[in-house]
RNA sequence: GCGGAAGUGGCGGAAUUGGCAGACGCGCCAGCCUUAGGAGCUGGUGGCCGCAAGGCCGUAGGGGUUCGAGUCCCUUCUUCCGCACCA
């Protein structure tokens, strides 16, 4: 008996692995289904936190699950090299960025086999070698060849201190996050912008297609992003001055008789001109600038406190004829619709706080189709549904959703306006004025302008020993030989772009990269990534939905129709999972309660530490960090290998032979209970991998199991061994997928052939399989039927789980226990549940 | 502010389809074993009342639908996540 030693074992198994290439994945394999499960790909931080460990562990026991139901699984790891932490380094410590991120790498690689996963290793990818960020150039200039890349202006936060563009990872509080006394600035450059919002409505299509394999909020959340929106364009004439009428965008026209001014976000382009020879123009124009140096975060500018100014000039309703005021109001948004909105306080909350604030009229145009009507001096909030116009010239009388129609109709017709449909989703600005990043593969010539580098001459790589400072300019752009070079076009001098892409990019294609990783024509062979493609199961933080999930949805789209897919969607299923918690908070370097993967391994053992999170709570929500909780974890493991050892020996010659099942009519009782535990277990624990995922109550029945064969012991007696040897393999390869180190161990130990993993790239050297449950040797014989009075439970019986439904109701009601309580009492309905309860109503 | 979730014993959680609330684990209590225990084994453990049988209360708060609600509906509160330059 040597006890379970978690060192020992893990080392040993890992070894075994690597040697026979277990997780291996087969291009091209006849022979198997193709499964592809992902992970999302960490960035190299340098230490490895529970978060990845809980993401890695899930996905893995999902790979190690469907190897041993046969597919040919692809499951593949790398890292997203690039980005802000390696600059900050840099400039804080002087490590350049590469040195930085390499030994990160080298770091949770480390951690990443002390865990086990089994991953393709030959498949690493590290997206800040040229060799991969070639082909985010390569993607770009085919961006750019169909009008998918352009320049235009847009907002930053500017630190007039450092002379530097910030993140908003930068900005704390408004305030540099080097100097917390100087404020933050927003600035307009030109920068790099992707037309994502070309493809609005097919990312909105494309979401039926998801629907079923991705969590519905995620689903939500994206259509809420993309934020379509059906409304009208409205414009209303400036008087007394010459400046272009202002278009406003509305999706309630209907409420246009209500409009008591029209707001103009601070930089909307007409501003300017209002303000020109206004009486107190000089304070305006200081107004105007303090608002459009606010912060570029949404969050801020959403929550900051309504302000705005009157301009001085007046507008023409088109429909009313009335003059409204125009202001220049802080919470419109200039990305937005036309950036001008017409404020009807009445039947808007922000318009209604604003007027209120700013002693403007509110007009009630609207009253509820039901109920008592408004009363403008019983209004304390704005009435925001649809209801009937009263008002409204020619149009009082009409409900709310007629009136939008026509009203949207008549302004088309009469020439000051028409229908559209926004969206709320902008453009994707891949602009950033730092260094550790793609280069954006174009260069500036004097006579040509802005011309795209040629597909011969990428990479364009970025230079190497440069001085990071964190002020000034792009660094890039004190690059001479980096920045000095010859157009494409002319061979004239010409300048690089300086800025580098959004990290973003590398992001939103990688997973392709990882079916033809070291392919140096093409970003990937069509026909390796058609055979692995989709994504069958693709994992990752909730944090994701958004942002990352669209990015590479819109990619996927760009890739159809340059004819490198076939598909439109890359990910068939995905799943969010929840974030690891400790005292309540997300583990962050900043709180300082980060469990190190590594540590944890030390001490436990990795199959541990991955059993505990996969126990302590359903994958989805978060997990809630317990170094008592992980205890348990491990003295369960201890247990079950003390169980199959003390067994192990007299297995050990005995034949295992998943064939020969146990037939009821000839087994002992205990056989009985052992076997049907084993295949409801099987049943349940296959329902969790299959549909369910709840890891936690896999593990909560295989405890069950444990504590029913230690309940029967001794087990050398009435249990046959060959019954014995297929409860104990079974319950070692339910485990198995979960914790494989161990399981691959006791495997071994109770005399099994082969191993639980091999395959890989030289199939059938004999893997394991998932063993299948028998339907029959789940059922009971007997069941508990619970009997209620009126909704409450008033006894229990033991009945044949064949009786049937009368004559279950017949027993429940001439119970012993049950009798009295309806004695004389009148009997209204008897409600049954088959093989679960009686409900006895009494008047 | 907008969008998305979540709220069940001392704690993590279970209840898969509207059908015994608290599976499984942690912690705690008692006993066994041991030279010893931060090891192992056995049993107990939501609250209140009761010697017991048993009864009543209980899934964030309030209301509703139903024979029956943790689960469905309405409403209030609290917490967490995302908001486009962190990844």
């Amino acid at each position: 008996m040597a006890g379970y030693d978690p060192q020992r074992i893990e080392a040993k198994w890992q070894r075994i692995w690597e040697e026979r290439d277990a997780f291996g994945a087969v291009d091209q394999d006849p022979a198997r289904q193709k499964y592809y499960a992902l992970e999302m790909l960490p960035y190299p931080s340098g230490t490895l936190h529970m978060g990845h460990m809980r993401n890695y562990t899930i996905g893995d026991a999902v790979a190690r699950y469907k190897r041993m139901c046969g597919y040919n699984v692809l499951h593949p790891i790398g890292w997203d090299a690039f980005g802000l932490p390696a600059e900050n380094a840099a400039i804080k410590r002087g490590v350049p960025p590469r040195e930085w991120t390499n030994a990160n790498i080298a770091q949770m690689k480390t951690v990443c086999k002390r865990f086990g996963f089994s991953y393709d290793w030959q498949r690493e990818i590290s997206t800040c070698e040229p060799e991969y960020y070639r082909w985010n150039q390569w993607f770009f200039l085919r961006m750019l060849e169909r009008d998918l890349a352009y320049r235009k202006l847009s907002r930053v936060n500017w630190c007039p201190q450092c002379q530097t563009v910030l993140a908003n990872e930068q900005v704390i509080d408004g305030f540099c996050w080097q100097h917390d006394t100087t404020p933050v600035e927003s600035k307009e450059i030109e920068q790099w912008f992707l037309r994502i919002t070309q493809y609005a409505d097919a990312l909105l299509e494309g979401i039926q297609e998801l629907a079923g394999g991705w969590p519905e909020r995620v689903l939500i959340m994206q259509q809420n992003w993309i934020g379509k929106s059906r409304g009208a364009r409205v414009e209303f004439a400036v008087a007394d001055v010459s400046v272009p009428p202002l278009e406003v965008f509305t999706t309630r026209i209907d409420t246009i008789y209500g409009v008591s001014a029209v707001l103009l976000s601070p930089a909307h382009p007409s501003v300017p001109q209002l303000l020109a020879g206004v009486p107190g123009s000089g304070s305006l124009q200081k107004q105007l600038q303090a608002m459009q140096q606010r912060s570029v975060k949404m969050e801020e500018l959403a929550t900051a406190e309504k302000v705005g100014f009157f301009t001085g000039r007046f507008a023409r309703n088109p429909f009313s004829g009335e003059r409204v005021p125009i202001w220049v109001a802080n919470f419109v948004l200039a990305e937005y619709g036309t950036g001008a909105v017409m404020a009807v306080p009445a039947h808007d909350q922000r318009d209604y706080e604003f007027a209120t604030k700013y002693g403007l009229p509110v007009k009630i145009v609207i009253q509820p189709s039901s109920g008592a009507p408004l009363r403008k001096d019983r209004m304390t909030e704005a009435y925001v549904e649809y209801g009937r116009l009263v008002d409204s010239g020619p149009y009082t009388g009409l409900a709310s959703d007629q009136a939008v129609e026509r009203m949207a109709a008549d302004a088309a017709a009469k020439g000051f306006g028409r229908a559209e449909t926004t969206y709320r989703l902008k453009d994707w600005g891949i602009s950033r004025q730092r260094y550790w990043g793609t280069p954006i593969p174009v260069v500036y010539c004097r006579d040509h302008g802005v011309v795209g580098v040629g597909d011969d001459q990428l990479p364009v790589r970025l230079p190497e020993n440069v001085t990071l400072t964190g002020q000034g300019k792009s660094p890039l752009a004190n690059v001479k030989e980096f920045l000095q070079t010859t157009c494409p076009n002319c061979g004239g001098p010409a300048e690089r772009e300086t800025d580098t892409m959004d990290t973003f990019i590398d992001s939103s294609w990688y997973f392709y990269r990882y079916t033809d990783p070291r392919n140096d024509r093409a970003p990937f062979d069509k026909a390796t990534a058609a055979y692995w493609f989709q994504i069958d199961q693709y994992i990752g933080g909730v944090e994701h939905a958004i942002l990352h999930l669209i990015y590479a949805r819109f990619f996927c789209k760009v890739m159809n129709e340059l004819g490198l897919v076939d598909h439109r969607e890359p990910i068939q299923r995905l799943f969010s999972q929840g974030m690891v918690l400790k005292d309540g908070v997300k583990m962050s370097k900043s709180k300082g309660n980060i469990v190190g993967a590594i540590e944890m391994a030390d001490k436990y053992g990795c199959d541990t530490g991955r059993m505990y999170t996969l126990f302590a709570a359903p994958p989805e929500k978060d997990l809630e960090w317990s170094e008592q909780g992980i205890e348990g974890s491990s003295r369960f493991l201890n247990r079950v290998f003390r169980l199959v050892e003390r067994h192990a020996e007299r297995l050990r010659p005995v034949a295992l032979d998943w064939s020969s099942q146990t037939d009821f009519a000839r087994a002992t009782a205990k056989e009985k209970i052992l076997v049907r535990k084993t295949h409801q277990t099987l049943k349940r624990v296959t329902n969790d991998f299959e549909a369910r995922w709840h890891f936690n109550t896999s593990i909560a029945l295989i405890m069950e199991l444990v504590n029913e064969l230690t309940a029967q012991e001794p087990l050398d007696r009435e249990v046959a061994p060959a019954v014995l040897k297929r409860v104990l393999s079974a319950l070692v390869l339910m485990l198995s997928p979960m914790t494989p180190h161990i399981a691959e161990e006791m495997w071994e130990i109770l005399g099994n052939p082969g191993t639980i993993s091999a395959g890989g790239r030289t199939p059938g050297s004999g893997m394991a399989v998932w063993p299948p449950y028998r339907e029959d040797l789940t059922q009971e014989e007997q069941v508990e039927i619970i009997i209620q009075i009126n909704g409450r439970v008033r006894g229990k019986i033991l009945v044949d789980s064949s009786l049937g439904e009368d004559e279950t109701k017949d027993l429940a009601v001439s119970d012993s226990r049950i009798a009295p309580l309806v004695g004389g009492k009148q009997i209204t309905k008897v409600i049954s549940v088959p093989k679960k309860l009686v409900n006895i109503v009494l008047k």
